[in-house]
DNA sequence: CGCGTTTGACCTGCGC
DNA sequence: GCGCAGGTCAAACGCG
């Protein structure tokens, strides 16, 4: 199947590709893969990989990573929720599995690359963190109605400027040619901005608020095929410069210089539980700031 | 009118 | 068994 080949490397695109547009580039400008998943068959060779960093390899490992759009999720909601009709005011509960078997993948990127996804992505929850000061936001992909690729972006607190982006499950549709309809998109009502940053990521904020929205409208901007092809490419260059941490499905992606840092608190991750960023949990004023920056994402997207 | 964001509530998993 | 924390849902709201 074709279509498998696209979704994770769309998935590490979306955080990496924008890694080489990023201005910020930085020790944070390295990107984070972590792939975490138990049913995902383990490294192909970690070791071997290791510093490697080759595409095929690299396929080789993500293939499982690829599976079958249908069974990505075994999440029955729709058909689960209608199936089984409940109350009115008794949410379905069926379908709501917490953790499903997905496959996980943890980016770090950017600040200013958050917004060069390539995907659609609608905003559904925000959820303060314990112990972080930022709160994380969870999307899902909008492309498709039926896909069910997840994301969650977080701020780093030891990289304001660096987002750490979680993606889960895999697209179960091409590549959008342009973003979803912009309609909306914003609801700015930052009447008060979410809660002051640290003084480090302040400033991070303050470029993070005029420029991205997770949600990427890509549009008509920056979205031709010819772009996606680059940006695949792009891709494949980060690919490149993956590295895999330790033996399980971790992965770091950028050079290892960058990796330095933020190399350390990531490699704390746990193999299949939520990554273990007590410490480093982000604000979100892209999260609710977000909204009102269509354009600028837009534009940040393009730009990129 | 359609779609995305915001936000509070609800639900589930996990640790104690 | 209880409580906590994380994850998801859905209504309300706003914008193009």
């Amino acid at each position: 199947m074709e279509g498998n080949d696209w979704d994770l490397f769309a998935v590490v695109r979306g955080c990496g590709g924008q890694k080489k547009c990023s201005a910020s580039a930085s020790a944070a400008d390295s990107l984070y893969v972590s792939t975490s998943e138990v049913e995902m068959n383990p490294l192909p060779d970690a070791s071997s990989s290791r510093r490697s960093g080759r595409f095929e390899e690299l396929e080789e490992f993500f293939k499982p990573f690829f599976s079958n759009p249908q069974q990505q999720q075994q999440k029955p909601s729709p058909a689960a929720a209608a199936a089984a009709p409940v109350a009115p005011t008794i949410r379905a509960r069926l379908p709501r599995r917490r953790r499903p078997p997905q496959k996980k993948v943890v980016c770090q990127v950017p600040a200013d690359s958050v917004s060069s996804d390539v995907w659609a992505w609608r905003k559904y929850g925000q959820k303060p963190i314990k112990g972080s000061p930022y709160p994380r936001g969870y999307y899902r992909c909008s492309s498709s109605k039926g896909c069910l690729a997840r994301k969650q972006m977080e701020r780093s607190r030891t990289d304001p400027g660096t987002f750490i982006i979680t993606y889960t499950a895999e697209h179960n549709h091409p590549v959008p040619t342009h973003r979803n309809s912009l309609a909306g998109s914003t609801r700015h009502k930052l009447p008060s901005p979410p809660p002051p940053p640290p003084p480090a990521a302040a400033a991070a904020s303050a470029a993070a608020a005029g420029e991205r929205s997770p949600t990427t409208p890509l549009t008509a901007s920056a979205s031709t095929e010819e772009e996606e092809e680059e940006e695949e490419e792009e891709g494949m260059l980060l690919v490149e410069d993956m590295e895999v941490i330790g033996e399980d499905d971790f992965l770091i992606v950028g050079d290892g210089a960058a990796a330095d840092a933020p190399a350390k608190s990531l490699a704390a991750f746990d193999d299949d539980d939520d990554i273990g960023f007590d410490d480093r949990f982000f604000a979100e004023p892209w999260l609710s700031s977000s909204s009102n920056n269509s354009s600028n994402a837009a534009a940040a997207a393009g730009g990129n």
